[in-house]
DNA sequence: TAATCAGCTTTTTTT
DNA sequence: AAGCTGATTA
């Protein structure tokens, strides 16, 4: 099939280019995916090109196989030599290859931030590093931080004056400590494959002749790491295309740097720049207010999105006047959508944190309305399941002390603290592995004998499930972890609030074993569990819940991106919370925030609601946030206030537009002192004689017709009363 | 050694 | 609100 006939010029333009460097700068919606995908497809079909010899790289699982599947269909022939993957998943691909090239064990693993957390903590411990001044999560934050921009701690000297200095011991100490474990984090794979081309003339030279073609999505998220190798690819005979948007740059906090696009037109020159501008998404009032708020960014490269499609509804902005009422309002007016025929998974939610779904998914659930979350803990990240992985890392590998670690005393079978100090002392001594030293201990009656009897009874178990495991296809060797660890048993007895979802959890993993399909032919059954171990790591959440029923979407602007949606909620536009109150004195990253508030106001098709809310219960307590910039710098013939129960605006008598009553209402609540006349001001504490005590939130007018928002303890929520009849008393 | 509890801190985004 | 740490009790 060939469709470069539904392209539009510019789009066509990248498609049938020739053999040269090109950059696509593809606004929101404006049909990159396709681009790619036509581009692979054009290369294949007319000219020849063997798909063994293309390069697609991606930042998620989600685009790379969406990629795949869309250049499937768009081929004659099968995609099966291509490589489309995600920048982790390609470099793993290679190292698994090319281990020995570099030094590095075949059997290595891959961490996890929660490993890397644990190690950390393990170092602070080690070198008594005081926590307080140096919490571990910032120690991990500056490592992956160096690692990111492809600083090793050997070449960070001591007495580098930029850093602290026990934040270098500890770095030094964190890769020592990784290499004896054979373990490499996310940036590591990264690392290392820069490493392998760089040093490896031969392999350097083999894929530049392979890769005819690299063609590399979202570039506005690559880091350092990730340009450098990609520059080690790329000769005078082969090619490389760049497709990005400097205006969807959201990544800046872990590394991403938006240069790589400026410094890939110089370095790569002559290179051939596209734009695309044509949206094919949003309705233009959409697009015009995503327009006028990336305007405020400065340093941009200049796009303008434009639709020849309809002007579309105003965008629906909501005051709300506690989390609760802004999830009430969303929850019921989705609600009301689906009754009305719009199927759930044109529907999507977006919020800036992932702390924010809860109050949704509680209103949603009030409302009947299915709905799926994406983030938040992910499936291969939580931690029975992780502690399943361990066991069956263990049992294939004796000598991984982080597995050791992890699962000797999960479920708890008595040994403590006490005997673990002692196997790792022996350890350290012998230079054995904790596996191994415990063995030893026993053989040697090291240990009181209650102790003893412990460790043999789990080096038993250990060793009996290996050669239980050993024939086993990849789920049975699991259901035998299962039983055989005791976790089953100890989650099923356990009266623990959470120990029904983790036994549930724990059984899931059977059936993801199952349908598991390795990345890479994979011939040996020991290759196929180390497969599925790094994907567990690479992939950990993709696709749990069943995506069969329809559902409305929750996720965060951030998981968002490269997604679109019929309906786009964006809820909490608040300042502090969106943009975050860490961001709000850095320009850099106020323009970062705001340029996922424009990812998010072009996720939506054909309708976008903005909501805020003048109260927000977090972090424990109260706080009154004021609504933020970014709702102001969306021209208000854009917008149109809604209010509960009634999309549509009341008419008013007074010569009033409806838009305006609503501003004048929202910035009363909004300001901290109310309308004169009220006796209340926001924030005091007041109380009712039926609901008790609450947080007086504002007021609409004033006199004894005014009517009060009173945020109430004790299960009754937001409430507006009469205040006539409200009768409340102050508190405070 | 294990489990429970009180008091403490900590809050973004993720391959 | 939720997770973590340290102390206390069984």
């Amino acid at each position: 099939m060939n469709t470069v006939e539904s392209l539009n010029p510019e789009q066509k333009k990248a498609v049938i280019a020739d053999n040269e460097n090109m950059l696509v700068l593809a606004g929101a919606g404006s049909g990159k995916t396709s681009v790619l995908t036509h581009r692979t497809a054009w290369l294949v079909n007319e000219q020849g090109v063997p798909p063994m010899n293309i390069l697609a790289v991606t930042f998620t699982n989600k685009a790379a196989k969406e990629m795949r599947s869309r250049v499937e269909s768009l081929l004659d022939i099968s995609t099966h030599g291509m490589w489309i993957g995600t920048f982790h998943g390609i470099a793993h691909r290679l190292l698994r290859r090319h281990a020995g090239e570099i030094g590095l064990d075949p059997q290595f693993k891959i961490l996890d931030q929660d490993d890397q957390l644990q190690i950390v903590k393990k170092i602070v411990k080690d070198l008594n590093i005081d926590d307080k001044i140096y919490p571990p999560r910032t120690i991990r934050a500056f490592i992956g931080a160096r690692k990111d921009e492809g600083v090793r701690a050997d070449s960070l000297h001591s007495s580098d004056s930029r850093y602290d200095y026990t934040y270098i011991k500890a770095f030094q100490a964190y890769e020592t400590q990784l290499r004896v474990d054979k373990a490499l984090d996310f940036a590591d794979l990264l690392l290392y494959v820069h490493d392998l081309f760089d040093q490896n003339e031969g392999v350097r030279r083999s894929y530049q002749d392979r890769f005819k073609v690299i063609l590399v999505d979202e570039f506005q998220d690559t880091n350092k790491i990730q340009y450098d190798w990609l520059k080690l690819l790329v000769t005078t005979q082969n090619s490389i295309m760049a497709v990005g948007d400097d205006d969807q740059s959201i990544y800046g906090w872990r590394g991403a740097k938006v240069e790589n696009i400026f410094k890939f037109q110089k370095e790569y020159a002559p290179v051939s720049v596209i734009k695309l501008e044509q949206n094919y998404r949003s309705t233009q009032t959409i697009l015009d207010a995503a327009n006028a708020v990336i305007a405020n960014n400065e340093e941009r490269m200049g796009k303008n999105l434009w639709s020849d499609g309809d002007k579309g509804e105003p965008i629906a902005i909501y005051e709300a006047v506690s989390e609760r009422d802004e999830a009430a309002y969303v929850s019921t007016k989705i609600a009301d959508k689906l009754k009305m025929g719009v199927s759930a998974d044109q529907v999507a939610i977006l919020y800036r944190s992932n702390a924010q779904s809860r109050a949704l998914e509680e209103a949603l659930i009030t409302q009947k309305v299915s709905y799926r979350i994406y983030g938040g803990v992910r499936y291969f990240e939580r931690a029975e399941i992780k502690d399943v992985l361990a066991y069956l890392r263990l049992i294939a590998m004796p000598e991984d002390n982080l597995a050791f670690e992890r699962i000797i005393n999960v479920p708890t079978r008595g040994i403590g603290l006490r005997t673990i100090d002692k196997i790792r002392e022996y350890a350290r001594d012998s230079h054995l592995s904790l596996w191994a030293s415990a063995e030893d201990m026993v053989e040697a009656k090291l240990l009181p004998a209650k102790a003893l009897n412990t460790i043999k009874t789990f080096i038993v178990m250990i060793n009996g499930m290996k050669s239980l495991i050993q024939p086993l296809g990849l789920a049975d060797k699991i259901k035998v972890v299962l039983e055989g660890s005791g976790l089953l048993e100890f989650h099923g007895s356990s009266k623990h609030e959470k120990a029904q979802q983790k036994l549930e959890n724990m059984q899931e993993l059977v059936n993801a074993a199952q349908n598991f399909n390795p990345p890479v032919d994979v011939v040996e059954e020991q290759e196929m569990l180390q497969e599925f171990l790094a994907f567990a790591v690479l992939e950990s959440g993709e696709s749990q819940a069943d995506e069969n029923t329809p559902a409305v979407q929750l996720m965060t602007l951030h998981s968002a991106k490269g997604l679109e949606f019929p309906h786009v909620y964006m809820v909490g536009l608040e300042e502090g919370l969106f943009p975050t109150s860490r961001s709000v004195d850095m320009e850099e990253k106020l323009s970062e925030e705001r340029r996922l508030c424009y990812v998010g106001i072009t996720r939506a098709m054909k309708a976008l609601t903005i909501s805020y809310a003048t109260s927000r219960f977090q972090y424990g307590e109260s706080s009154f946030p004021m609504k933020s910039r970014f709702l102001n710098e969306i021209p208000k013939e854009h917008t149109q206030s809604v209010r509960m129960g009634n999309t549509k605006p009341k008419t008013f008598g007074f010569g009033v537009s409806p838009t305006d009553f609503l501003n004048k209402r929202a910035k009363a609540i909004a300001s901290h002192t109310s309308p004169i006349g009220s006796q209340y001001k926001q924030g005091d504490i007041v109380e009712h004689a039926k609901f008790g005590m609450g947080v007086f939130l504002g007021n609409e007018g004033d006199g004894e017709d005014a009517r009060l928002h009173v945020d109430f303890k004790g299960g009754y929520g937001a409430k507006v009363l009469v205040a006539k009849y409200a009768r409340l008393t102050k508190i405070s």
